[in-house]
DNA sequence: GAATTAAGGATATATGTTATCCGCGAATGG
DNA sequence: CCATTCGCGGATAACATATATCCTTAATTC
């Protein structure tokens, strides 16, 4: 059970982006080469979160993303989940319907027990995701990053936001 | 991020071994029977089991695999990272190393916070994995399931059991 | 000695992740 | 108006992992 790269990929993004100012954009590029990453594949990542709603885009020279809305009013697991979907990490296969002594047409009137016992794994991951926010960890960094970094690391930013 | 089917069928077999008279021991053909579950590739299902020392095995005719400890004491997150391993979900690859602002060389003195968070709800998900026993299983189906089939399912494997 | 079992190696297939390339339409700047 | 820059989506390929099967070996039972 391992999470895509991108996962990575699209919070780091996102955390950078928190820190535009109102009404700039930074492209795929910016984003891929402030990271190393492959522009093509992270464009991918990217697209996911265009496609959850949680940034905007614009196009031509000087386009790019930005936040669709506030860093404080998106989650972890709004990143998460559009970039890794939200099925559950445990899928039930109901073998309990192979057993040979179950009469044959037999309902089960609740989900399994096992798969329940799973299930509430994965809410206790989700709620943990769900608890933290994009502006929290915007926090976090500005504390622990060298403040000389952190500065230069937006100016780097700001003179390709468009 | 999904779990391999395995997981699920490791913890089904290991509620029925829970169910077994001591001393006894049932094979993989009849888990394999019991579940409408390829036998081959249980099989190393329960070979992950075994080398945690979850269960414990006898060769020949009559031998199969038994719970190496009450069901009391086994978790479910034991039996999830027997099959799944112990790796964490999230594995950060670093990718603030590769900020061009940084001065070459430079040390970070804490693990990068967006993997901090990340391994929280990692911890969370295994938390809840822990707290549940095998035993707990084991009682919610013999509440849950018919006694009928409860009944019969046993005495099917019973006939089967070394 | 014949049958049965777990264990583990080798191999094949299917699926998913990672990655690249291309063309389209929209926006910008000259 | 035109060349450039961008996000978007489709097609494709490389690679890793999950799923599955087959076979051999050694231990055990009857």
């Amino acid at each position: 059970m391992i999470l895509k790269s991108q996962v990575e990929w699209a919070l780091h993004c996102c955390a950078i982006l928190a820190g535009l100012p109102d009404g700039s954009y930074l492209s795929t590029k910016a984003l891929a080469e402030l990271h190393g990453l492959p522009k093509e594949y992270l464009s991918k990542a990217l697209q996911s979160l265009s496609q959850a709603s949680l940034v905007e885009t614009t196009l031509g020279p000087s386009g790019g993303y930005r936040l669709a809305r506030p860093s404080s009013e998106i989650s972890f697991l709004d990143i998460v989940e559009a970039v890794e979907g939200k099925a559950r990490s445990f899928t039930c296969t109901n073998i309990r319907e192979n057993n040979p002594c179950r009469p044959a047409g037999y309902c089960d009137s609740k989900p399994c027990a096992v798969a329940r016992v799973m299930w509430e794994a994965d809410e206790a991951w989700r709620n943990t995701l769900r608890r933290v926010r994009l502006s929290d960890l915007v926090d976090t960094l500005s504390e622990e990053v060298p403040p000389d970094i952190w500065r230069s690391t937006f100016e780097w930013v700001l003179k390709r936001a468009g």
